[in-house]
DNA sequence: GGCACGACGGGATACGGTTTCCGTCGGTGA
DNA sequence: TCACCGACGGAAACCGTATCCCGTCGTGCC
């Protein structure tokens, strides 16, 4: 047998090749333990790869993402592997351009630290580069909707909007949300969810106050003991910005003594997998990780449309109500 | 300037450049923002890859090992991709194969469900054809001592061991271990741990029992919920494999009202990030999954050593004492 | 029965690099 | 001054697969 027909019956072309050929080509193929070369295949037609580029893959809202992923991914014969790049933008550019360099058929990428307002371009221009050879890119969180680019995005402003009514709904008045910092291109998007869902459901913007904070368990400790230093005096709930930092916020209640949800409320975002186990359980916004994932890879493969832009998508969070808040008031 | 010339100062082989010709060719790559076709390197050289293919991504102790990873990858130049599997043979099997067909310098391997007992070969299989091509193979966990390849092996026994001794010197005498499943590959050596442990510091065998769960958060609920039906009579400790199921231990105990420690204590193993947040705070042994990862690393960039079998380290973990556990008796 | 057409096999080539081999050039010591 | 040596540049071969193109063979139609 030639090369071009081992090709052909092996790497599935659309050429025919004659059944008896064909047999024996796999025959012999078992036989020798054959295994096509990915690398060298990769060279001439793109590899059946989807590379997923991560800030940083312990997360929940990752992990969760991921592993929707590559169980869909698995229905289309397609293969995903991850890379994190801890969201540094030097380290986001070079890990696509190292994986682009190996031709795979999608580029998906996810980061709290790209959005239209960050100035940093990089990335961005790399992405264009791989779409232009042919890829496929696909970005998907808070800030993915400016992007040029195919676009799973997530509603925070809708779902942290949830969150403050729900609050303002149960008589939560005076609220401090721990915002986290700019770089997260959610934070702006859930804090004035957060607002505007207070707001629409009676509480007075006087009442409002935001802090900063680092993005963990520790930065939520921290800014919390501070406050409870300082003196919470009405504060009604403490809104954090994700889960990670409202358990840092009930640490350091607990540190002090402070009875959640007797003496304050607390909130998070994102349903992690131990937001139930908390005491108390931890009232928050949950979002549907698996159909995105899902979306992800049903984007990645189909081929690029016609005409027309980038495909945009949006979902929603819904709210979670667990023992971290209380009822100050009827709902009215 | 020749290819050639491009490709020695590019690739970093070790012929010398002339420093004014090497600066002329950076400089034009540069400009022309060019960059390695990595597929195509990849079939002479073999790519600077380092493949971990993984049970599941969201699991602590592999999220932990893949962060160190990344990070001590960076220092030698080489970039890590994430696969996981679902801890299913077939999927191994296929992953492994998979990736091997890109060249990466190294495969490292972890599961939960192979062990030398496990008869299923296919995934060894494969790693032995990758290492016999030149490629490295490395595998992490706890079966892995048996593995005919470069090994970082915990040692769960050993210390599952420091935490019978502990619950035995604190005290408890009747000790019910929530053992998972056969199919864990750490479950028995974790299990004899805590057996061996107890005995040592005076237990007796007789007041030890053990019983077997799916390894989850549901399944310790379950397991628990129905020992608790069951009566826990004279039981002091709930021994549990993990933290997963530790964590559901803890909710159906708070679902029966059972007070942890006062009426039974609880302890997990791993050292989940959240474990330290849970009410009570979770009694556990940490594993140093940091060195591991750097570790792994560290042998997958070094050549084959000379003469002599595989590699084999040993990481042994260390008891974090939290609320989840009383003491019954003044240590003796 | 002859001809046109379709199906299929095989050689050649492209892909984008690395590596080997050889030739040249400059410098140095006898 | 010449022979020798080391350093470096360039041409060419090669890696494994997909694809183009052409030749051959079989078949169906007129």
């Amino acid at each position: 047998m030639s090369v071009a027909t081992a090709s052909r019956v092996l790497g599935g072309g659309n050429r025919s090749v004659a059944p008896e050929n064909a047999r024996k080509v796999v025959e012999a193929a078992t036989r020798l333990r054959y295994t096509m070369d990915a690398a060298a295949r990769a060279m001439n037609r793109g590899s059946d790869a989807i590379a997923l580029v991560a800030d940083d893959l312990a997360t929940p809202a990752v992990a969760a993402v991921v592993a929707a992923m590559e169980r869909q991914a698995r229905t289309v014969d397609a293969f995903v592997t991850v890379s994190s790049t801890r969201g540094l933008p030097e380290l986001q550019a070079a890990t696509v351009r190292t994986l682009a360099g190996f031709r795979p058929r999608a580029l998906v990428l996810t980061s709290t630290r790209i959005s239209h307002e960050s100035p940093d371009t990089r990335v961005l221009d790399e992405l264009r580069a791989f779409e232009r050879n042919g890829g496929r890119v696909i970005v998907y969180g808070s800030g993915s909707v400016q992007l040029p680019f195919d676009a799973l995005a997530v509603d925070d402003r809708w779902s942290a909007r949830l969150m403050g009514e729900h609050l303002a709904r149960t008589g939560h008045r005076r609220a401090i949300i721990l915002a986290g910092t700019r770089e997260r291109a959610y934070a702006a998007a859930r804090t004035s969810g957060y607002v505007e869902g207070l707001l629409a459901a009676g509480a007075d913007v006087q009442d409002i106050r935001i802090v900063n904070c680092e993005v963990s368990r520790q930065g939520g400790f921290d800014a919390t003991a501070q406050l409870i230093r300082e003196g919470l005096d009405g504060t009604d709930v403490l809104v954090a910005i994700n889960d990670t930092v409202a358990i840092g916020v009930l640490a350091a209640c607990r540190a002090a003594g402070l009875d959640v949800p007797g003496r304050v409320s607390v909130t998070g975002f994102d349903d992690v997998p131990l937001a139930r186990d908390l005491t108390p359980g931890l009232t928050t916004v949950a979002l549907p990780f698996t159909e995105i994932g899902v979306r992800a890879i049903e984007l990645a493969v189909r081929g690029r449309p016609e005409g027309g832009g980038p495909a945009r998508e949006t979902f929603r969070g819904s709210l979670i109500v667990r023992g971290s808040t209380g009822v100050l008031r009827a709902p009215g």
